[in-house]
DNA sequence: GTTTTTACCTTACAGTGTAAGGTATGATGA
DNA sequence: TCATCATACCTTACACTGTAAGGTAAAAAC
């Protein structure tokens, strides 16, 4: 059905970024990555799709502002905290932010971080590292492989197989216990009730490999 | 400006499934993925946008033939071969596949692996972990540990901050320098040169991990 | 020789981001 | 007080998207 084409003229709360921005995120998970557009965010926004652009002169502006209303809300110990602490403290305030907009992460984890609030993330991370006593080469060695493993990790939570189908033809269950027993076997042991446990169990793998290195190494 | 409405009439081979799934390929890492369309596409086979729906009944099911396809080109070694090495061999040749499809493994890495190709490389990795005599739990945990990883390295190197900005307003040099000197600092080591080195570095370093798991309690 | 199937094309439609330009309201300067 | 200007929003229009509905020429099946 087209969209109401004649709004009721209501009084209304006047648009602003803040605003904007919030709709913006509950739209994308009402209805998804795909499903958002402007037209229905101006419905939510009681105004019309044009209203936006003054606020935001593109889509991608937008999004990019989506990307630090969520990077802002990510919680860091003080830079005098030890560094497997800080780590584990800041990606796991990370996490609980991408758990809070599953479908935005989808966006969240392909974005590069070129912005000032992506940048202040990088700083952050990398700025652990140096303090800890890597070296340059180390922090970025090992900021890649903690970041590796986090946006993996929660792009997988959000959005991954215990999500349910996303193939356009899923394999029907009588095909499935016939041709992927290993699947059928193992397929309980993918419902969300581990993740947190799995998550920090990786974690803590990729960090006691990086001490080690550490006391090895530069000490 | 508008595409040509009037084709040359010419002979050309007639529209298969896999020629369409190739030019579709080539077609997203030519205009990205959000590039992509059917018209275009049709273009490219020098068809109308509505043949390639006899073969296809919509978008999402050509995705799901080029993931397939994408799958379908990953080496596993035989069963008999060591875990860690038939681990380290099929997360290489995968690799491989992601690094041939840069963007189109933006689409890859957020697949929910629910098509017969997706259940397929499921039960080849569980299958690793089960004859290695993990139990179906363990297997559950360290396919999602190993996996969130492997996701979230091709990923960012296909993808990631080394690949220039997309923020629709990257920051200048100038703030770069005075705001984030880390990230100005360690900003050399992120070139790709190293992604070799970085990802067999952190799967090893996880591989080692659950193998001490292993060695430790099931034998 | 008739019918059916295959493989493609034409047209049309609702929805998309957004360029271009219009308009009502309030602030500012004379 | 009146003209001017900026702000905040809206209207219209355009080139694009995926795809539903239906048409058509040639090949295959009977």
């Amino acid at each position: 059905m087209p969209r109401a084409t004649k709004k009721v003229s209501q009084k209304r709360e006047p648009l602003s970024k803040d605003r904007i921005v919030l709709k913006a995120l509950a739209l994308v998970e009402r209805e998804g990555l795909h499903g958002f557009s402007f037209r229905k965010l101006a419905d939510d926004l009681h105004c019309e799709a044009m209203s936006i652009y003054y606020h935001f002169p593109s889509k991608a502006h937008l999004f990019d502002a989506m990307v630090a209303h969520c990077l802002g809300k990510i919680d860091w110990l003080p830079d005098d905290a030890p560094w497997r602490e800080a780590l584990r403290h800041g990606f796991a305030s990370f996490r609980e932010v991408a758990h809070q907009h599953p479908a935005f992460n989808q966006f969240l984890v392909v974005y590069r971080m070129n912005s000032m609030e992506g940048l202040g993330m990088l700083e952050k991370i990398l700025g652990i590292f140096l303090r800890a006593g890597f070296s340059p080469e180390q922090a970025a060695r090992y900021f890649r492989l903690t970041g590796y493993y986090f946006m993996g990790a929660t792009l997988d939570e959000t959005s991954g197989y215990a999500k349910g189908p996303s193939a356009a033809e899923p394999v029907p269950e009588a095909i499935l216990t016939r041709d992927f027993p290993t699947v059928v076997t193992v397929g309980p042991y993918f419902k969300p009730g581990s993740f947190d446990d799995t998550f920090f169990t990786g974690l803590d793998l990729l960090l006691d490999g990086i001490e080690m290195t550490h006391k090895g190494g530069s000490k």
